[in-house]
DNA sequence: ACAAGCCTTCAAAGCGCTTTGGATATTTTT
DNA sequence: AAAAATATCCAAAGCGCTTTGAAGGCTTGT
């Protein structure tokens, strides 16, 4: 049999027949045989690869641990469109470089953005190369049309702290992730405007921002806690700074949703899945896992349809009652 | 100028002259040039990509947390080497079966096996698949020699458990991972050890295991807690299970180090990292990171030189002092 | 029974590199 | 100055597939 019928059949082009296709299918099986990933791509001219370049920062070399969850996500979609997944684990300064040597020797098919900055270079910088991508996030200062997929940080934000004021608190922590960050800026925006509607003002002492590791979510809540009129209420940007929150608590006698009331936003990680009846976080929650996968789906329509517009998914961070919120103590 | 030439030039071949080499070099950065990927794969027949399959379990859908940081330190040594990383989350009963797919079309040209069972099949299939592998981790019931690196989890939970002994406690909770996998065996085994060198006698009702979410950790703990001899010290195989051991004593009016201790297994992963001048936790301490980083050049050896004996590393965890154990409370 | 048309199969070209074996230019030796 | 040795470069083959263009085998209509 010819190696055009085998490709042929194999590939499920309709110009061989049913009976010589599960011939071929059969063989195929009984051999273990695949057809060789370099030669077919080298032939068909597509990686059917997607790269995943994850900056690590210099400073702390701080792997953003929702990472694992979102590729979770995405990779499972990738498998069912026998795409690849090419992981890159760079330092943040040397983010474009990378991008642009898997776009020389083309060695993907399309790239995903990790954590975008409000001034987010990579975008231009992509959309110049001419390679497919999707953003996770978004990039509040880029004009370019590009495909993303966000949660809304800033609505959720604005009701998490409305939820608080309604309770009764009025001082009131925002423990945010690193200033630059899209996703940062957005939340501290919901959190100022709720505050600004009910004619609350505070000073930006009240407001932090850092890697999101719980040794930060400690040391920040402490910042606070130490304040001359220390808040009442806090709301964060990651379960994992929340658990640094309840540690600075603990050392501090004071009990989480008693004393002080924690707002989080919970990426529903695997490992820190708040699953009980009554969650033990007030959260503003949304799977970062869904989000791999919302993205992956994207960007897979992205390059089968070079000619596509951009597309933006915005999804909704659900407010999630738990128990860690109550009106603040009387003094 | 040939093909030949820029080919040899930019391989770094010795029979082109270092004029022409250099004339080549620049052009090629000029033109921003590099050679495609699948062309010069399909040529050398290598894939000069390293496979990592990580299992997702399906009952929870859990990532394993340490999985990030371990693949950041092998991913910086890949890059070094020129390698791509290629990843995949496959459900762990597909297990086996996408390692054979990989080989079957030849995408990878090595592969790492994460998170080893005590009886892990894996093993025997990849040497009879004839592909380079190295196991972060071990298996003690496969016979057959592989490439592992792993941290002596007999003995630091041995020292853990023996330190615990010595501050006088003596009823002793271990709140460990899913027992089938190899280092929860490992690290009951220490545990065990130390309790009968000392002559402590405790049913297996101080013992659990589960997968290392911080709300198994809280569960178990709260199990312990409530038994008629409560545990006045804790040993556990995470440090997002020990954030969950925090939330149970917290709920429980119990302080951390004060009224229990606990020695936490601590990975040092980015986001947790326990730098305090006295540190949080009294923790056996091993960079996951670093294991990372042994493990690829392990196996990038065994790539480069396949007569290479299979060779294991094993990882001393530091025992570290922290603040979280104390002598057991007077009652 | 023959031509037209379709279904099925095939031989060969090409994907963009590396590598082999040979040719040419240069230097060294006799 | 010729021969030998070496340094430098090149043309062509080949990696294992997909894809093109064409040929062979069957069916159908007349």
């Amino acid at each position: 049999m010819s190696q055009t019928t085998v490709s042929r059949a194999l590939n499920g082009f309709p110009e061989v027949s049913e009976k010589t296709r599960q011939l071929v299918l059969a063989a195929a099986a009984k051999h273990n045989y695949k057809p060789n990933s370099r030669a077919r791509r080298l032939a068909t001219g597509k990686s059917m690869t997607i790269g995943h370049l994850v900056s690590v920062s210099k400073e702390h070399e701080m792997v953003n641990p929702i990472f694992a969850d979102f590729i979770a996500g995405a990779s499972a979609r990738y498998a069912q469109s026998g795409y690849d997944l090419l992981l890159s684990l760079v330092p943040d300064e040397d983010e474009f470089t990378s991008y642009k040597e898997l776009a020389a020797r083309s060695a993907v098919d399309g790239v995903v953005v990790h954590a975008p900055r409000a001034d987010e270079q990579r975008i231009a910088q992509l959309n110049d190369l001419n390679i497919p991508f999707v953003v996770h996030g978004r990039s509040s200062n880029t004009i370019e049309k590009y495909n993303w997929v966000d949660v809304n940080n800033e609505r959720s934000f604005y009701r998490a702290t409305q939820l608080l004021i309604e309770l009764g608190h009025r001082t009131i922590g925002l423990i945010n992730g690193l200033a630059e960050m899209d996703f940062a800026m957005r939340r501290e925006k919901g959190y100022r405007r709720a505050l600004k509607e009910n004619q609350i003002k505070l000073t930006d002492d009240y407001l932090t921002h850092s890697e999101m590791t719980e040794p930060n979510g400690y040391k920040n809540a402490l910042t606070l806690l130490d304040l001359p009129t220390p808040p009442t209420a806090l709301v964060t940007s990651s379960i994992i700074m929340a658990n640094g929150i309840r540690r600075a608590l603990d050392e501090r006698d004071l009990k989480l949703g008693r004393d002080v009331s924690v707002i989080t936003h919970d990426d529903d990680l695997s490992y820190f899945r708040d699953a009980a009846a009554v969650p033990v976080y007030t959260a503003t929650r949304s799977s970062v896992r869904e989000a791999g996968r919302l993205s992956a789906d994207l960007l897979l329509k992205a390059i089968a349809d070079p000619g596509r517009d951009p597309e933006g998914i915005l999804l909704d961070a659900e407010l999630i009652l738990g128990s860690s919120t109550k009106p603040p103590r009387r003094r």
